[in-house]
RNA sequence: GCGACUGUAGCUCAGUUGGUUAGAGCGCCGGUUUGUGGUACCGGAGGUCGUGGGUUCGAACCCCAUCAGUCGCCCCA
């Protein structure tokens, strides 16, 4: 009969070595971005529930079934965020951010999605993303895609995973492209798993990528994009890929390669590694041109993407063991005179840029277990005898040997400069 | 929403065809060492076997349900 309440579905505790792994991704992404002078901003965790339909267009079961939605004391809908773009472009119209155009915006945080957890994949999970909004020439592709290849190679995480590249030609082309699949599909639709000639009226465009093996010879034969690019969307394209070359960024096409909404335009991309099974992409995104005219702003050309850290945290670890950091010292009081000036000691060693561990109780040889534990590498014992004396033991926790040295010289012999 | 597999100590797991006091390793606590860790040896604590029901003289083991986890499908903004 245990009583306590259980973790939601979905959410995880993350503690020690793998919290560091999480805080690496994120610090490394703070400091990627800034070399690309990428803005932070933090937007609510929670909006009105129209943010989010109206930008995913209502269609899908995404909607109706994956979001956290709950109605306030007021009645009012809202939905904690399924994504960061979606209240990035509202927070974009409703603050006037128009006059920083074309702006680079980096943040992150937790995401909210009502789906069956599997490996890498929670219900509460956490993304970092980067955007560039106002910006309709192709560099601003190219900048985000140098800008996420850098990031990964920064993590070391680099090995196995490739960059898939695909255009989805401006709307016209796109219309045209979904209009001859279609047509396509329906031709063979007898011979289609049951899954996708129910993708034929939802959503067409997602036979292409199906698992099954039945759907693959078709998928594979399928009408390409190239055959119904405009000329414009071939220019902006070819200028994606060049720049990508010119900056040294590997990459494969990857015809398949799609996003169902509406809005997304040209650009579409994704880091694809190996290591993680079913879950494989773990950096995507591409451009998203007719997003702002969905929530009833003006017609604003946008390009951005997102990771998810869980993922790219899994991988850091795996790449090498991110440790937790080692105690430069451990600081080992007897007796309760010993307890107070202590606390003095070790406050002036942190203040010296130190990690200095110092516990709150034990004996002498449970301390001296701790302090072994911390990964120190110096051991500072203190009783009455070295207090009387200004001094303190110094033991190297490495050689086992000691000696005692007067407080102030202290500094000096554990490597302060 | 669907499917497969899995729930035994803090962790990783064992537990023979259902049979009485449920085990190991690691970790934790204590001792050998009343001011000296990392090695070694000795000892100890810790489990209503996820939960509820059923079958049985008897269930960790078999059956049903339920909850949770893992992996996959659907979906993937």
């Amino acid at each position: 009969m245990n009583t306590t309440p259980q973790a939601i579905r979905g959410t995880q505790d993350i503690f020690g070595a793998e919290a560091e792994a999480f805080a690496r991704v994120v610090q490394t992404f703070e400091r990627v971005r800034r070399l690309y002078r990428f803005r932070r901003a933090e937007m609510p965790v929670f909006e009105k529930t129209a943010v989010f339909s109206r930008s995913l267009g209502e269609t899908t079961d995404v909607v109706s079934k994956e979001m956290y939605s709950f109605d306030d004391r007021g009645g009012e809908s809202l939905t904690l965020r399924p994504e960061f773009t979606a209240g990035i472009a509202r927070a974009y119209i409703t603050n006037g951010w128009q006059q920083h155009a074309p702006l680079k915006l980096a943040t992150h945080g937790p995401l909210f999605r009502y789906e069956r957890p599997q490996k890498g994949r929670y219900r509460q999970f956490h993304q970092i993303d980067a955007e560039v909004i106002g910006a309709g020439e192709p560099a601003a592709d190219v900048e985000l895609l140098v800008m996420a290849d850098h990031l990964l190679k920064e993590l070391g995480i680099a090995d196995g995973v490739t960059l898939q590249l695909n255009t989805l030609g401006d709307a016209a082309s796109r219309d045209a492209w979904r209009a001859a699949l279609v047509e396509y599909f329906r031709a063979h639709a007898a011979d289609l798993s049951e899954d996708s000639q129910d993708r034929l009226e939802r959503n067409p465009l997602r036979i292409l990528d199906s698992k099954d093996p039945r759907d693959r010879p078709f998928a594979d034969a399928a009408p390409r994009i190239d055959d119904y690019l405009s000329a414009e969307a071939q220019d902006f394209f070819g200028a994606v890929t060049q720049g990508l070359e010119a900056a040294a960024v590997a990459h494969t096409r990857a015809p398949a390669l799609v996003r169902g909404l509406d809005y997304y335009r040209h650009t579409a991309f994704e880091f694809v590694t190996d290591r993680l099974g079913a879950q494989g992409t773990v950096l995507g995104g591409g451009r998203y041109d007719g997003l702002m005219e969905a929530l009833g702003g003006p017609a604003t050309p946008a390009v951005g993407w997102a990771a998810g850290i869980e993922r790219l945290a899994m991988l850091v670890a795996d790449a090498g063991e991110v440790a937790e950091a080692k105690a430069d010292v451990a600081i080992i009081p007897l007796g309760p005179a010993a307890d107070t000036a202590c606390l003095g000691l070790a406050a002036t060693l942190r203040r010296s840029g130190l990690a200095v561990d110092m516990g709150y109780r034990g004996n002498m040889k449970k301390r001296m277990s701790r302090a072994n534990d911390s990964g120190a590498r110096f051991a500072l014992i203190v009783g009455d005898e070295e207090l009387a004396a200004g001094e303190a033991m110094v033991k190297d926790l490495v050689s086992g040997e000691q000696e005692r040295l007067p407080l102030h010289a202290i500094p000096a012999r554990i490597g302060v400069r």
